[in-house]
RNA sequence: GGGGAGGUGGCUGAGUGGUCGAAAGCGCCCGCCUGCUAAGUGGGUAGGGGGUUUACGCUCCCUCGAGGGUUCGAAUCCCUCCCUUCCCGCCA
């Protein structure tokens, strides 16, 4: 959410902002409903302060004549209020709507194809060989399987299985390892439903509830990410601002109806409705969030690198950014098999965006005045895709996968899957 | 699922119809005092919004879990919901 006052200032700026990102924003009925609205109040606020202050006086003299004119004023002024409170309460349902700024140093651009390559990691192996897709290896040695998911579950589920599982759970555990031990990361376990107040608050709602599942009977949504948990685990909240940045990192499953996806991704273990991933999130003050996301981009990267998967980065422009992020990095690893990079992050930057939304606040130090947050996250990494880029990368000739030596001690020392 | 208790500022916790945005304590901030530290001592210290102001500020309104209601007037009385906690039941 973006302060009134700034649309109020600037609405210009806010429109260009969304234009660039391709983002509708409704700025001139924000404008219109935020003008009626502050002429209600006024109405009503100083047809309360007159009740106020005679009631004042009534409560000393007890003057009976009074009180027609008091209650007179006490039906006005609640009339006149109900009639803000409905224009205000139409203006924050927009204001839901209106997309977040972005970063100076974001390239603008209309489409994926304007993403910058800031920088490309590792070499991509001669195989010497015509290497194969992880779903093809998968399904060979037994470790995957679409058929029987999709049996139970349907399209766009899969299993994993015995080597396959192990290498998974393995990839979880060695993230949370280096995340927690060397990153400064705390491991966070929370409930994988959240209500819609948390749904609006990480923006997944109101505008992209058709991405997410809903429970029918409650007021329920499976997490698309733990990113929506995470950043509103202080929702609401006062922080002290010396205890910042917070950062968390969660294994979770995530559930998404990838809607709109229709056709895309619909082959391998690439684009499904549930995937695990292992989420960091930070929570920090105006001052340091540019440089937090950097360091939380390279903490996700370093991942990479201890895997030996090569991989590159993308600064993401206007069009390929998303409502409500500021700024943005997508990590890619390479996928041999499919002769193709794998989206196994995405870094962003929210700026107060999102702080906004859940109420998240911090004092910067005692006696300031509060602020709002700046949040922060990214993947490090998404284990479905990661488990794809170790099959693919690690193959053998013989159709066997080496495990990386990392994974190793995961694996009760484990060398090959065969 | 059944029954009891409770949700008040950064925190703990008083307050049962007006003079209460709210005692006291902790914490924090500013000063004084004290070889240092600790202690003592005086004062200050909730959040949000509107108007006005270059600004400091001034002023008004709202907020005691959320939403309704009663009343001239609600932290206080009534209703609904949410959450916490205790006992019973069930259970991994």
């Amino acid at each position: 959410m973006l302060p009134l006052e700034l649309i109020r200032k600037e609405p210009d700026r806010v429109k260009r902002a969304a234009e660039l990102k391709g983002e509708e924003a409704p700025i001139d009925e924000v404008l219109a409903l935020d003008a009626d609205w502050r002429r209600l109040l006024t109405e009503a606020e100083e047809t309360k302060a007159e009740q106020n202050a005679l009631s004042k006086h009534f409560a000393q003299t007890k003057e009976q004549a009074l009180v027609p004119k008091l209650k007179e004023l006490g039906e006005r002024s609640k009339a006149r209020m109900a009639e803000a409170e409905e224009r205000k309460q139409k203006l924050d349902e927009l204001l839901l709507f209106v997309p977040n700024l972005f970063h100076e140093s974001v390239p603008v651009g209309k489409s994926e194809a304007d993403n910058v390559v800031l920088r490309e990691w590792g070499e991509k192996r001669d195989f010497g060989f015509e290497p194969r897709t992880h779903y093809d290896l998968g399904e060979t040695l037994d470790i995957m399987d679409f058929e029987r998911a999709a049996r139970i579950a349907g399209s766009r589920f899969a299993g994993l299985k015995g080597a396959g599982a192990r290498l998974e759970r393995a990839l979880v555990q060695f993230m949370l390892d280096v995340h927690t031990r060397e990153h400064g990361y705390t491991e966070m376990q929370t409930p994988f439903l959240v209500n819609s107040d948390a749904m609006v608050g990480t923006a997944n709602l109101p505008k992209f509830g058709d991405q997410a599942f809903r429970l029918a009977d409650r007021d329920l949504w499976l997490v698309p990410t733990a990113e929506v948990p995470l950043t509103n685990w202080h929702g609401g909240e006062l922080l002290d601002g010396r205890r910042l940045p917070i950062r968390y990192v969660m294994y979770s499953p995530c559930w998404r109806s990838e809607a709109g996806a229709a056709g895309k991704d619909t082959r391998g273990f690439i684009r499904l409705h549930q995937f695990s991933k292992v989420e960091l999130v930070k929570i920090t003050d105006e001052g340091s969030s540019l440089q937090e996301l950097e360091s939380l981009t390279t903490n996700a990267e370093e991942i990479l690198r201890r895997l030996g998967l090569p991989y590159r980065v993308l600064a993401m422009c206007t069009a390929d950014m998303g409502f409500a992020q500021y700024k943005k990095y997508d990590l890619e690893a390479w996928c041999p098999g499919l002769q193709r990079y794998l989206e196994v992050s995405s870094c962003s930057l929210f700026n107060d965006f999102q702080a906004r939304r859940a109420n998240l606040r911090y004092r910067p130090e005692p006696g300031a005045p509060p602020r709002f947050a700046h949040t922060i996250n990214g993947s490090g990494l998404a284990l479905t895709r990661t488990v794809d880029a170790v099959i693919e990368n690690y193959q053998e000739a013989d159709g066997s996968i080496t495990v990386p030596e990392p994974l190793r001690p995961y694996l009760g020392g484990l060398e090959r899957i065969a």
